[in-house]
DNA sequence: ACAACTCGTTCACTAAAGTTAAGAAATGCG
DNA sequence: CGCATTTCTTAACTTTAGTGAACGAGTTGT
């Protein structure tokens, strides 16, 4: 499992061996049961999680129904934006499946960063990858149709479609779930 | 007008007088005209923008329609994608208005972060808050209908229905010209 | 001054998503 | 196992966005 790890950061700078010893005693490892909630609502925070298996989703409650607005899975990273603003978060982080992660505090990221500059490198370069990656995410949400969104999806994580209800991929798409059902049929016509 | 910039890096970081030197030695100021282009889809580039003064916008052409995804205003940093994947651009960039623009290559960055660790560190907890700021304001488009999405505008970015084009405004809003005209009058109907 | 364009609005019509409700299928739990 | 809950689908109806066309106001260029 940690062999993933570090393949995962080996794109990005390159480790020796007391650096990754340094790693491996900070004990982040976790193994987390499906249905876990990693963060609620109101709660202040400062972990950021890192998938090595499973899938996590972020979602708000709002007027009573929940909508889920994101999913991790394996090798993506996520700091909540409430530890980012240091203020209660504004939603909850829960286990989809049972997870591997990798839990990092943002007080110990600092001792870290002092420590091994690389690591803050790592981190930086890292920050402006998700951010480019989100932005066209993002504008390919804007400047299309719910159906052509989800056929996106289907093409580009058909995982997804397979691990998550029906009705958290809806309102990842935007819409209601009987608009996911129809539009599914819609599509499934079409084709036959 | 490097005052501007100064003090919006002393948010982030103390820098010394000589760091302050460093910086303006550099020669990043830029006037631009309204209208200017600054990346094309297509092109290679290497270039981040920082506006001090004006307004530019991000937008692809899809179908021989120009669909505009970002304003960025005063104090606001643009890194295209394209710029950090290495990759051709995917979509243009130009001034919506005259403009001050701090223009800075990403070549010239790795330089500068080498040696001044400092601004690595400000760069790192900058891409940190606006990919949490981005992925907030993605989540709230997620999560509201286009009405709500321009009710919000009207309250957060209220400088934006003044300065920006209607049906520019429309597809960041991820519709057509046309029913954010109607939106509006459904909206000023219900009002009085 | 005039033609050509752009921009915003309106209208009639079509297509798709929201809403409410009902029921079938799958899942979880005692 | 069987009951309860959750999840998914379907349907009828309402609301809203997309589409194509037309119009007037404002701009640009000649």
């Amino acid at each position: 499992m940690q062999d993933a790890l570090f393949g995962f950061i080996s794109k990005y700078v390159q480790l020796t061996e007391e650096e990754k010893n340094a790693i491996i005693s900070l004990d982040i490892f976790h193994s987390v049961k499906k249905g876990t909630v990693l963060l609620q609502e109101g709660q202040k925070s400062k972990e950021s999680y890192f998938v090595l298996k499973g899938c996590i989703r972020t979602y708000y409650v709002l007027d009573g129904e929940e909508k889920t607005t994101a999913f991790y899975t394996e090798m993506d990273a996520l700091t909540p934006p409430c530890v980012v603003s240091k203020t209660p978060s504004e939603y909850y982080v829960s286990c989809l499946e049972d997870c591997i992660l990798l839990i990092s505090n943002s007080d110990m990221e600092v001792v870290i960063n002092q420590k091994f500059p690389k690591f803050e490198t790592m981190c930086r370069v890292l920050s402006e990858e998700l951010l480019a990656k989100q932005r066209i995410d993002f504008d390919e949400f804007k400047t299309s149709s719910p159906e052509q969104r989800y056929l996106n999806l289907v093409e580009k994580r058909p995982d997804l479609i397979q691990r998550v209800p029906q009705h958290q991929l809806a309102s990842y798409l935007g819409i209601k779930p009987q608009s996911l059902s129809r539009l599914r049929a819609r599509i499934l016509e079409k084709k036959g």
